[in-house]
DNA sequence: GCGCAAATGATACC
DNA sequence: ACCGGTATCATTTGCGC
């Protein structure tokens, strides 16, 4: 038979000793099936010089190991002419039985004299499965194939939950056809913050057809659709079954892998209630790591938190990434608030006054806007797991460096090349020990408020210095001949030259084959724009962005400090040129990061800047390219807290259309309070707009009397700090740190990655001198403790306001002394 | 106990 | 441990006196 279906998760189990591929995904009519495939797993040996290859894979194939119950054979050796790093290399394939004996043949082999290296002993089965057939996740195949009864499946010991499976006897990829998956949004509410206390109390479901919360906790005047239960365990057993009969492709959580799962499955083994969530009857499992991950065979787990903040989190405005923020920008809906805590408190006293139905509604929410999250996320997930060519489950958690390393293994089948090894710890340990490289050129600005402004900057600098210079370790020699020069490369205080051989290699080609898909994607894009277009255009562009990190990363297979630090060499080199060529030409620039210039237009005009834009690009690389970021009416550029020198990354420009781009005030830091962000932003706003600061002191003038008139709302005064460790790791203890351990013996949920949030208020201390003297961490206060009349009015003064506007004043020539004076005595001075 | 520089820590820029 | 270096600034810590 065949069938045409999509692939969306993979797995592989034993089947007498070998291992099969499962793939589950839906057919071409929306019927769930699961495909079963073979293919024969393998490693690589390079020999060392001069070894007899017939003798040396004789000898491999003889191989024959006991190994934790499992009987380890090679079943066959093959030499081969591949390449590595770029150069030839003989190689043998060894092909084994199971995955599982790599593990256990590559020592023996390694041992072997014979043996230089041994290679592709840590590609992930799925992924050797993927390339050796070239199947495409989430693309449409045709499968030709024997389908199996219930009954002969039975006979693996499997018992699957699927409409049609089908054992191939060929796969082949048909084309690119968009996908929706089926998906279950989730969300649980508990009665403890902690995993392993507590109980559960609801559970919610949501898709576009189901809104559904389980509780076992009954009220009266429930809408239909809460759904009673007895008690928790007929809750879970009530979830389960609702999975089962909805049969969703994806199960969707927000920070499900870290609270949700665990969660669930903590309280199941409680009760001896089996989680098995799985396709074939299997539990769902858990993969402890750094950061935990759950795994349920066959429906794919995503945890949309890890996604976004792995993925999307760059591009987010949002202060943290909890699911109302980040639902609030990206869907515009604004979730209602309840206090959760104050729940907890309520459960374990006791108190029966608990609201359940808003309770209920509350965890509904929760599940809606998670699938609703889920249905506007799906196009950037899927095509970048299309870009790479993984499954989703693994997209929808790797970070930029996984990402690109899978993209490149996924494609070095077409350059013959055999796959670098992923790091030992030792490498890491070495790789991390090491010392930095110098990074980018940043321009000292002087500080002054400047008119008519252009900005241009590099299209993807890093990228097109990297396609450019073939800048790779494949590439890396230790010649000039035939090959690019760096200039100066920066370690420390020592400096080298680099040369990159000039014959393209692997690693550069397919990231300007990133760069030329994205421009294709650009034009469809200007014809119609589509979210599946735009996710698409995200994903190469972020992707190919990566790629320097990338070779800087300590875990990556490719790094090469000498190619992350060439790149930077480059992109100095390339900043500092176009600088001088803009001052050359009559324009004064006056800032200048990475890959951006600022500079003032003068007399000329914004025509003559475009001429010579031009004229600059004619004078660069072909891959390189200088485009016009903007022009801006006016700029402001202030000095630095100490010194009068200008400070770098913080400067405002004032648009045509009347908006600011404003960068590093601390308008737009989030640890800075909102009057202070409030009152910087505004000021900026009118002095751009005026070209003076007139009116602006003014303003803040009636600021401060405000907050001196305890006329402020504490609301405006709460400060906001991420805990970036767990409480007891700091060294040194500031005032969100003490606020965090004051949270914890209060019994509330305080860990690393908590946005800690205080008001400074009125200290113990009496007297001037004392008062100055007391540890803002000793004043610090939880929100909720600090009445009207009880902040620290001169704290809110001298470190929120002053330091927040002095220096934008300063370039009018007005003192800090001058802020302070009231209203009223101005007018004297001026009578 | 005081005053200071250094250390620690958070956040932003690109 | 989950992309890099560059940069600013607040607050605490700890040293010398």
């Amino acid at each position: 038979m065949q069938l045409n279906f999509i692939p969306i998760d993979f797995d592989y189990v034993d089947v007498n000793d070998k291992s099969v591929i499962r793939i589950f995904g839906r057919t071409a009519d929306g019927k769930r099936c699961c495909v079963i495939d073979n293919c024969e797993p393998y490693f690589w040996l390079l020999p060392k010089a001069g070894v007899d290859l017939q003798e040396y894979a004789k000898k491999v194939s003889k191989v024959e190991l006991e190994h934790a119950g499992r009987h380890a054979i090679v079943t066959r050796v093959e030499i081969k002419d591949k390449k590595f790093l770029g150069k030839d290399v003989k190689a043998l394939q060894v092909f084994v039985q199971n995955p599982k004996d790599i593990i256990v043949i590559k020592d023996a082999v390694k041992r072997m004299r014979e043996t230089e290296a041994k290679k592709e002993i840590d590609i992930n089965f799925v992924t050797r499965y993927i390339i050796e057939k070239n199947v495409r996740p989430l693309m449409l195949h045709a499968v030709q194939g024997k389908e199996l009864s219930k009954d002969e499946v039975k006979k693996k010991g499997w018992d699957l939950n699927v409409d049609i499976i089908v054992e191939a006897s060929s796969i082949k990829f048909l084309r690119d056809e968009s996908f929706e998956p089926k998906i279950l949004a989730f969300d649980i509410e508990a009665s403890e913050f902690e995993v392993g206390k507590g109980q559960i109390l609801m559970i919610s479901l949501a898709d576009k057809n189901i809104q559904k919360v389980i509780t076992w906790k009954h009220f009266s005047n429930a809408p239909n659709n809460i759904e009673f239960v007895h008690d928790e365990v007929a809750l879970i057993k009530r979830f389960k079954e609702i999975v089962k009969e909805y049969k969703p492709d994806c199960l969707v959580g927000y920070f499900s892998d870290g609270f949700d799962l665990p969660y669930l499955k903590v309280r199941a083994d409680k009760h001896k209630i089996k989680l098995n969530l799985g396709l074939d009857g299997s539990s769902i499992t858990f993969l402890r790591g750094i950061i935990p991950s759950s795994k349920i065979t066959g429906l794919v787990n995503i945890d949309l938190y890890k996604f976004i903040s792995n993925i999307i989190s760059p591009i987010l405005q949002s202060e943290t990434l909890s699911l109302g923020d980040v639902a609030r920008e990206l869907i515009g809906e604004q979730k209602v608030e309840i206090d959760l805590s104050k729940i907890t408190r309520q459960l374990q006293k006791g108190d029966n006054k608990i609201n359940w139905k808003r309770y209920c509604l509350y965890n509904l929410q929760d599940a809606v806007l998670t699938a609703k999250l889920f249905a506007q996320l799906w196009p950037n997930i899927a095509e970048m797991a299309k870009i790479v060519n993984e499954p989703t489950y693994n997209v929808s958690r790797a970070s930029y460096s996984q990402l690109v390393e899978h993209y490149l293994i996924h494609n070095l089948k077409q350059f013959n090349e055999i796959c670098a090894n992923r790091p030992t710890r030792e490498k890491i340990l070495e790789r991390r020990a090491r010392g930095k490289y110098v990074g980018a050129f940043v321009f000292q600005p002087k500080p002054a408020l400047y008119e008519r402004i252009a900005v241009f900057d590099f299209r993807s600098l890093y990228p097109s210095i990297i396609i450019s210079f073939n800048i790779s370790p494949a590439s890396l020699q230790s010649t000039a001949k035939n090959a690019y020069t760096t200039p100066q490369v920066e370690f420390g205080k020592k400096k080298k030259i680099f040369y990159f051989n000039k014959t393209r290699s692997f690693i550069p080609i397919l990231l300007k084959k990133l760069i030329d898909t994205r421009k294709e994607v650009k034009k469809s894009l200007k014809r119609k724009r589509t979210p599946i277009l735009e996710a698409r255009d995200y994903g190469l562009k972020t992707l190919s962005n990566a790629t320097y990190g990338y070779y800087a990363f300590f875990g990556a297979r490719y790094y090469s400090i000498e190619c992350a630090a060439s790149i930077t060499a480059f992109g100095r080199y390339f900043l500092r040129k176009v600088i001088d060529e803009i001052n050359k030409a009559g324009f004064g620039v006056i800032y200048a990061d990475t890959d951006g210039i600022a500079f003032t237009l003068g007399k000329k005009t914004e025509k003559q800047a475009l001429n010579f834009l031009a004229k600059l690009n004619r004078n660069l690389p072909e891959d390189m390219e200088l485009e016009l970021e903007n022009f801006y009416t006016r700029g402001i550029f202030v000095t630095k807290r100490t010194g009068e020198i200008g400070a770098k990354k913080k400067y405002a420009l004032l648009v045509k259309d009347g908006s600011m781009k404003i960068r590093g005030f601390e308008t737009v830091r989030r640890d800075w309070c909102n009057i202070s962000r409030k009152v910087q932003d505004k000021i900026l706003g009118m002095i751009l707009k005026e070209g003076s600061a007139d009116s602006s002191l003014d303003y803040v003038k009636g600021v401060i009397s405000d907050i001196r008139n305890m006329k402020i709302p504490v609301e405006d005064l709460i400060i906001r700090t991420q805990l970036k460790k767990g409480v007891e790791e700091y060294v040194a203890i500031g005032p969100h740190v003490a606020i965090a351990k004051k949270m914890l013996q209060l019994g509330m949920p305080v860990g690393a990655g908590s946005l800690i949030e205080y008001v400074v208020a009125q200290g113990k201390q009496k007297g001037k001198k004392a008062k100055a003297k007391e540890r803002i961490r000793e004043k610090a206060r939880l929100p909720d403790e600090v009445k009207q009349n009880e902040y620290d009015s001169d704290y809110y003064i001298e470190h929120q306001i002053i330091p927040a506007v002095e220096h934008i004043f300063a370039i009018f020539g007005i003192p800090k002394e001058q802020l302070l004076e009231s209203k009223k005595q101005r007018k004297l001075h001026e009578f």
